[in-house]
DNA sequence: TGGTAACTCTCCTTAATGGAGAGTCCATTT
DNA sequence: AAATGGACTCTCCATTAAGGAGAGTTACCA
C-alpha cells in the first residue's frame, strides 16, 4: 500500500466532516488559510471564540507531527470536542509542521471524519500534503527592495508612470523591476505578482 | 483637551516602544494585521509561540473596550510582560472592538511605551483609531458573483480575453464586471481590486 | 409601466507586457 | 591590476491587454 501524492480534491473526500488549514503561522496569525469547515461549525466557533480554549490549537502550537484528537491529553474545559461532534466532527487528526530552517514559521491543518478514525496511512498522505503547502508557500528571498517597492504601489492602484514620476525612475524602468518581481514570483501578471507578494507578507 | 482624530503617524509617537494591531479576527484568525513591534520582540515572541499564553491576547479575545497592561489580571504563567519589559514593552494598552453587527468578527491592537502609562485620553484616541480600521475593513457587501469570479481569475494571473472565453462571455462583459468590482471597492484598477477582494476575504 | 440594477456589448484610447540589448556596481578570480 | 560573472538597473520598440464612455438587453419590483 502507497501513500502517493494527494491533492485538494482527495483531502476534501479524506476528511469528509470537513478541515481546515494555516499556513505559515508567524508572530500570530497565519499567511494563508484553508478553511473547509462545516459553516454552522464556523459561526459557532467564531462567536464562542474558542480558539483560545481548542485543545487542537494548543497541540499545534506546541507540538510537531501529527496526532489523532483522541489521542490528545490536554484539557479540554469548554467541551469543544463534544461541541464538535454535533456538527459531524466526531474523529479527527491534527497536524503540525515546523521547517527549522525558516523564521520560525509552522503550518498546521486539522482534518475531520464523521464515521471512523482516521487510518495511518492517511495520516501519513496529509501529513505530507501540508508539508508540501508548507514549503510551496515559503516566500521567495530574492525579490530586491526596488522590485517589492513598484509591487507595493501596483497594489496601491497606482499607474506605471506615476509610479515611475514618484520613484524618480523612469517608466520603462519600473516596467523592468516588475518583470523581474513576476519572473521571480513565478506571477504571470502585474495585478498576480502584487496579490503574491501581498500574500507572502513581502509588501 | 481635545480626544481629535488621529492616523497612523500620531500611534508611532504615542506607542514609543511599538504596537501591534489585528483587524477583523473572524474563525481564527485576522484579515490584516499590523506589526510595529521591535524586530527583537518579534523574533522572541514568534520562536516561544507565546500567543496562546499572553495575557494581552486572552484579554482580547474575551473582552471588549480597553484596558492598561497592569489591570489585567489573567495570570501570566509564562511571564511575557516581564519578557517585553526587556524590549522595552513597559506600559501598554489593549484595545478590543467588536462591531455586533457584523459576522462576529472583532478588531483589536496592542499599544506599548517605555516611559509611562498611557493616559485617558491616549486610550480614547487610539479606540477611536482602532473602531476606524475596523470599519474601514469591512468588506463591501454588494459585489456580485460575477464580479468576484472574475476577479478571482485575474488574482490567479489571468488574462481577460482568457477569463471572457473560460466563463463563455465576451471580453467586454468581463471588462464591465472588473469596472464595477472597482467601483465598489474603491480600487483604480484591476490589481488593486484584486488585492482588496484578497484581503476582505471575499476571493 | 416606469424605474432600477445587473449584465452585456462595441468602439476607441491609454496602459501594460515581452523581447533584445546595454550600462553599472560588486565580489571573486586570474 | 585586469578580467569574469552575477545581480540589478535601464532603454527602445512592437504587440497585446486594460480602461473608459456610452448604449442595448434582460429581468425584476414598485
Amino acid at each position: 500500500m502507497m501513500a502517493g501524492v494527494i491533492r485538494a480534491d482527495d483531502v476534501k473526500g479524506m476528511a469528509n466532516a470537513g478541515y481546515y488549514i494555516a499556513l505559515r503561522l508567524g508572530f500570530a496569525f497565519p499567511m494563508d488559510e484553508v478553511n473547509e469547515l462545516p459553516q454552522g461549525w464556523i459561526d459557532y466557533y467564531t462567536a464562542g471564540r474558542f480558539m483560545l480554549h481548542d485543545p487542537v490549537i494548543r497541540w499545534v502550537y506546541m507540538n510537531t507531527g501529527a496526532v489523532r484528537w483522541s489521542e490528545i491529553t490536554i484539557p479540554d474545559p469548554m467541551q469543544i470536542f463534544v461541541k464538535a461532534q454535533g456538527h459531524g466532527l466526531r474523529y479527527g487528526v491534527a497536524i503540525s509542521c515546523f521547517d527549522g530552517s525558516s523564521d520560525g514559521q509552522r503550518s498546521f491543518g486539522s482534518f475531520a471524519r464523521h464515521d471512523r478514525e482516521f487510518s495511518d496511512t492517511e495520516i501519513q498522505a496529509l501529513s505530507a500534503y501540508i508539508n508540501d503547502l508548507h514549503h510551496e508557500k515559503a516566500p521567495p528571498t530574492n525579490v530586491t527592495t526596488a522590485e517589492l517597492e513598484a509591487l507595493l504601489m501596483v497594489k496601491q492602484g497606482k499607474r506605471l508612470k506615476q509610479i515611475a514620476h514618484e520613484l524618480g525612475v523612469s517608466e520603462g524602468a519600473v516596467k523592468q523591476r516588475l518583470k523581474n518581481a513576476k519572473i521571480k514570483l513565478g506571477a504571470k501578471t502585474g495585478a498576480q505578482a502584487a496579490t503574491m507578494a501581498s500574500q507572502f507578507g513581502l509588501i
